[in-house]
RNA sequence: GGACGCUUAGCUCAGUGGUAGAGCGACUCGUUUACACCGAGUAGGCCGGAAGUCCGAUCCUUCCAGCGUCCACCA
């Protein structure tokens, strides 16, 4: 018995030592060509890792996914394709923002106007390098097998070419737009606001029935009757005989002394139970309304300003509260009012400063996406290279027609719910973090260009990109595009991506669309969507909530490799996943089994056996079972991680290992090793089970896998050593 | 409001149209020269509720309940 080798198992030194190897050796660099000759003759396997986001620290539904792609990458390495796995890191525009903004204002009592755009963006990039430092170290620790030669981050200068770029061609291409939308304002912070931002609190409200005068003929009911002056419409359903009579009759009125114009449309989106059935369009105001004007033609004055105080008639300068009263009151006097109703609402606030949202039209760049332009070349099947398309059609076509596989059926169903419901995409922010809008103005001039203009007085737009418009490159924009590199040639489209369920539509959907219109291409072959990780009560981990766990922690108490073997054994792929400790803490004393197991070997067997390429046969009933064993588990492995089913596979892996191999053979060996017609067999046997069972279990726990590799004498890396096959 | 998912042993989860499985935990016994981060055992579930299809359902269908997610938010 070598005394060298402690008893128990440590992972953290041997894991940051293997990690050091693996660097030092190259062996996940994807363009180290002269390594191996054969190497570009291979078939490829091509993955990007979903970057995720500096804002902050990975947490535990990270290390899942980094597991989850880094077993299906090490398992295709090992069956000998060429690899090339991608890491990055996303500005996440608005939640980075978001994120500092609020710490500002804790801190220093700040608000993004106070320090100014130059400096806001500075201290917001500072921010984001210090967070991607972290998480690029968190990342690392888990054993992730990237090509970190390729890194990119979203905002970097290869990243901001390839974004300015794409935008001017859908620019040229007529794609993309400037129009009036209805966007979220908070008064107090005199911003704009997105959708994340928002909390909803259920209120009581009252809702007022009334008539806009005497001699109108329908009555409408609204819980804000002063937004009622800025109403150019009353919206009935087509199918409602109540009003049917009416359709399409105009009506001049003064209503609460302010003079108004409604007509009378038929929209198919107001429902006729409730209220009275007709609903006062107020466009400015409302995102329905604004879309049934849109419907319409109806002219949209906007009513409310950016301080929520009115602006017509003698209510100019009135707050919207006092407005209500003024309006009500007016109602009342005039016998206008039918009812009042109290009813539950929900009110948007905003999440900083608490202030009651209101909805204005603001000028916004969008992306058409039913607009026909000619594709230049393509090879999405059904979509013809010089022909006529839409982008929505590329989207529908690219998993339709099966070029993009989305493997579960649950999530085609989603996707497709979703394109057939798609609206424009609107891509501007008014935030400073993130990509620039690569717009200039000079007076009535308006300028596309990846660079400023040349002359005088040019002033660049001051919003920026949706974050999912330079994400939506992502596929390409890590290849070299829009050059025509040999990278893009040989690896795209990516064989597989494994993204998140929350993000089909805002990510994959988008990549499919831009690598669609930019390339002629699917970004992907397949997608695999996985579940999320929740806390024990079944909540999601997030930063607000506050119940993260760091997967630095884990490590440490743990390993890696018991980490990863926890998560991927908790539940079946695309199902959610409660993170138990005591599972990872199950792992590692399984981690420390198979150090044994491999003690007891060494122990036993000759040095030269160890290296021996010798095949073992099995002479007595043990052996024959062991090696039957064994090739079972080969094949039910195998057969799993094809099938993505990689709980099934890591527990088979588990069971053999551990059951099989340890409780019984190993027992079982201890009177054959004493028997000189079989000792030699035997130890062949054990060397053999062993070495098959490390390179099973290898993409589940590479740590330990490789350094009893190493310590059985071999020169090669077992992380690019041959899959196992089975016999049968 | 719409769509989807989940509900199986104390806990975390697999699974199959034909008398229920794993890991952890619990309990009993054992071993202390591969491993106490150990071994051999034991106990535990009318497989969320109701109805239907079937010779037979935990698995298929319908309804209901609880939980969760995404989308749209109702004047």
């Amino acid at each position: 018995m070598e005394t060298t080798l402690p008893k128990n198992y440590d992972p953290v030194l041997v894991e940051d030592e293997i990690n050091k190897k693996w660097d030092e050796a190259k062996i996940f660099v994807s363009s180290v060509e002269g390594v191996d000759p054969e190497l570009n003759k291979r078939e490829v396997f091509s993955m990007v890792l979903p970057p995720p986001n500096v804002t902050g620290v990975l947490h535990i539904g990270h290390a899942y996914e980094d597991s989850l792609q880094d077993v299906l990458i090490r398992y295709q390495r090992m069956c000998g394709k060429k690899i090339i796995w991608i890491p990055g890191t996303d500005s996440a525009a608005i939640a980075t923002q978001a994120r500092v903004e609020k710490d500002i204002q804790k801190e220093e009592h700040k608000n993004r106007y106070d320090l100014g755009r130059e400096e806001l963006v500075r201290r917001i990039t500072e921010f984001a390098l210090k967070s991607e430092k972290v998480i690029l170290t968190q990342v690392k620790r888990m054993g992730a097998s990237l090509d970190w030669s390729r890194y990119a981050y979203a905002l970097d200068e290869k990243r901001q070419f390839a974004v300015y770029t794409a935008f001017k061609r859908m620019y040229e291409a007529g794609l993309i737009y400037r129009g009036n939308r209805i966007v979220n304002w908070d008064p107090k912070g005199q911003t704009t606001i997105s959708d994340d931002e928002i909390i909803y609190e259920d209120r009581q409200t009252q809702l007022y029935t009334f008539k806009y005068s005497k001699d109108f003929p329908i009555a409408i009911s609204t819980t804000r009757p002063e937004t009622k002056v800025g109403d150019t419409a009353v919206a009935v359903h087509p199918d409602d005989i109540r009003y049917k009579k009416y359709i399409g009759q105009e009506f001049d009125l003064i209503f609460c002394d302010i003079p108004i114009h409604i007509k009378i449309v038929a929209d198919e989106s107001v429902e006729k139970d409730f209220g009275t059935g007709a609903l006062g369009v107020t466009p400015a105001h409302s995102q329905v309304d604004w879309e049934i004007a849109d419907r319409h033609n109806l002219p949209r004055p906007q009513i409310i300003n950016e301080y929520a105080k009115m602006t017509v008639g003698h209510l100019d300068g009135k707050k919207v509260s006092e407005a209500r009263e003024v309006v009500v009151s007016w109602l009342k006097d005039q016998g206008l009012l039918e009812k009042e109703d109290k009813i539950q609402q929900n009110v948007s606030i905003s999440e900083r400063t608490g202030a009651i949202i209101e909805l204005l039209p603001k000028l916004q760049w969008w992306v058409d996406i039913n607009k026909k332009f000619t594709i230049p070349y393509s090879e999405i099947p059904g979509i013809k290279s010089g022909s006529q398309v839409s982008l929505n059609e590329i989207m529908r076509e690219s998993v339709s027609s099966g070029a993009v596989k989305i493997s579960q059926e649950r999530f085609q169903k989603i996707y497709f719910h979703w394109i057939d419901n798609l609206k424009d995409w609107c891509i501007s922010r008014q935030i400073w973090f993130g990509h620039r809008i690569p717009i200039w103005y000079r007076g009535d001039e308006v300028c596309c260009d990846i660079k400023i203009p040349k002359g005088e007085g040019w002033v660049q737009d001051p919003d920026t990109l949706d974050t999912w418009f330079s994400s939506g490159l992502w596929t390409f924009s890590t290849l070299g595009w829009p050059e025509k590199s040999q990278d893009l040639k040989n690896f795209h489209p990516t064989s597989l991506i494994s993204p998140a369920y929350e993000i089909l539509q805002l990510w994959i959907s988008r990549m499919i669309l831009m690598s669609g219109f930019h390339l002629g291409q699917v970004p992907f072959r397949e997608v695999m969507i996985h579940g999320i990780v929740r806390d024990k009560n079944g909540r999601k981990f997030s930063k607000s909530l506050g119940n993260g766990i760091d997967p630095v922690e884990m490590i440490e108490k743990y390993g890696a490799d018991a980490l990863r073997m926890g998560l991927m054994s908790g539940a079946a792929f695309g199902n959610d996943v409660k993170f138990d400790e005591d599972q990872v803490k199950g792992m590692k004393h399984f981690a420390n089994k198979l150090w044994n197991i491999f003690r007891f070997i060494v122990a036993n067997c000759d040095k030269n056996i160890l290296q021996s390429v010798q095949q073992p046969v099995a002479l007595t009933p043990e052996d024959k079972l062991i090696l039957q064993d064994l090739d079972d588990t080969i094949k039910k492995v195998t057969g799993d991680i094809k099938n993505f089913s990689l709980n099934n596979a890591s527990q088979t892996i588990y069971q053999f290992i551990w059951h099989n191999l340890a409780d019984k053979y190993i027992e079982a060996s201890k009177t054959q090793l004493k028997d000189s017609a079989l000792a030699k067999n035997t130890q062949l046997i054990l060397v053999h089970c062993l070495k098959q069972s490390l390179k099973l279990l290898h993409p589940f726990m590479p740590f330990i896998t490789e350094y009893i590799w190493g310590l059985l004498g071999s020169k090669t890396f077992l992380a690019i050593e041959k899959w196992p096959t089975s016999k049968s």
